[in-house]
DNA sequence: TAGCCAATAACTGTATACAGAAAGAGACGC
DNA sequence: GCGTCTCTTTCTGTATACAGTTATTGGCTA
């Protein structure tokens, strides 16, 4: 009744199963019509059901997954779901940009500073991937700027559900494009500590990808969002 | 292997244990320092300890509860951790507010009405519990008429937790006069069907009720929040 | 060949048992 | 009388088993 003895614990099976599966659906590794069952992430994780079960549905109770009589699954989110989200986050992010940018270390800067300018390097050279990667450090650095971590974690979580089950946009040109735009016109803000300025083109910002989501989605109200994959 | 077949099934063991939970939080029925043991919540609701146990983790999930090596119990709020609180509900619940007025129906207005007649009937009478059922059926009403579900789902979830560590303030009667004062100006918000005046008397509704629990609480910032009890 | 029905398989929900960790209580020594 | 140490008790975390529900698959009939 041990489980692999390879690296020091962290945290019990449960938040070890909790940690594993949140990483795959961050990275786009769950898709749409998947079926997730607790005795195959058990297995996987070489652990018992109970744990995994338990992480499964904190997933649930988090949003990121909905239970069946057959395993887990992605949320189909309909696109009022998703305008729903959409809603939130435009009352959410803004707010928290601007508390980042009075909260922000000149380490933090420094960071974003780095970060934004790997993405435009992605942007410029094709590198989808570096950029999608640049653009999450990004992201992460005026996060962890925000004092209030509460609120960091509702941002965290609404912006992860509609990632796991929409990536793809990423890769549409004028996305990437938009998304240069707005880190520049962010950075601004933060470099000058300008609450304001950050408020409103973090609200611009989620009000655009809004704006392109409906574009995209513009045959009807009740079809399910895109899938990934 | 059966539980009690009084009534017919609306959901789960977990289900069950988690409602039944969550109404002794919100009826301050669980103090600070009272220890929940899952055997024992198991064989109040004649269930076994694992749906139990999956009730109390989804409340830890949910910040209602933490768990420790002896029990779950209330989180000790800080000064800072319900300062916090008070910032997030200043953000979402002014918003939320100037929705519901937007979409509220000839119903739910009556309902609000109706609730906020019986909340004063209370005040002028002194009958503190009639006044404090009638706030929390003059809350769920204007909530009741919010579209977005996800984000009264969120403010909820912080009242809650604020309310299951702080409930006496109410029984103090300048929060309940300040508490009617406020009825009254979103009420004839509410019937004017006027987005911004909800919007702005919301927020000066939560600022107050932050700026008085910092009156209250101004020996340190680091002192535990005032134990209901 | 298609549709319907029955059986089987695959999952969930839950019950019970066990091991281990941590908290609490009691005893002893200074 | 107080502090420390040891032992016991009380909890959690997890493993495994079982029952039931539901979805899937296969066979039969029209």
């Amino acid at each position: 009744m041990s489980k692999s003895d390879e690296v020091p614990d962290k945290g019990s099976n449960a938040d070890e199963a909790y940690e594993a599966i949140v990483q795959r659906l961050r990275l786009g590794k769950i898709g749409r019509g998947d079926r997730i069952v607790d005795t195959v992430i058990a297995a996987e994780l070489n652990m018992s059901r109970m744990p995994a079960r338990e992480a499964l549905l904190r997933l649930v109770n988090e949003g990121y997954l909905v239970g069946s009589t057959r395993g887990f699954r992605l949320p189909e989110l309909t696109q009022a779901d998703v305008l729903e989200i959409f809603e939130i986050r435009k009352i959410l992010e803004p707010r928290a940009a601007a508390l980042a940018a009075v909260a922000l270390t000149p380490d933090q800067l420094e960071q974003l500073e780095s970060a934004f300018f790997e993405a435009r390097a992605g942007f410029e050279t094709g590198n989808a991937q570096m950029m999608f990667d640049a653009n999450v450090r990004f992201r992460n650095a005026w996060l962890n700027a925000v004092p209030n971590r509460r609120l960091v974690a509702m941002i965290e979580r609404f912006f992860d559900q509609v990632n796991a089950v929409r990536i793809a946009t990423l890769h549409d040109a004028e996305s990437r494009q938009l998304s240069i735009a707005i880190g520049e016109t962010l950075l601004a803000g933060f470099r000058r500590g300008d609450s304001l300025y950050v408020f409103e083109q973090m609200y611009s910002f989620v009000e655009a990808a809004r704006a392109k989501f409906v574009a995209l989605n513009s045959s009807g109200a009740t079809k399910k969002a895109r899938a990934v994959k």
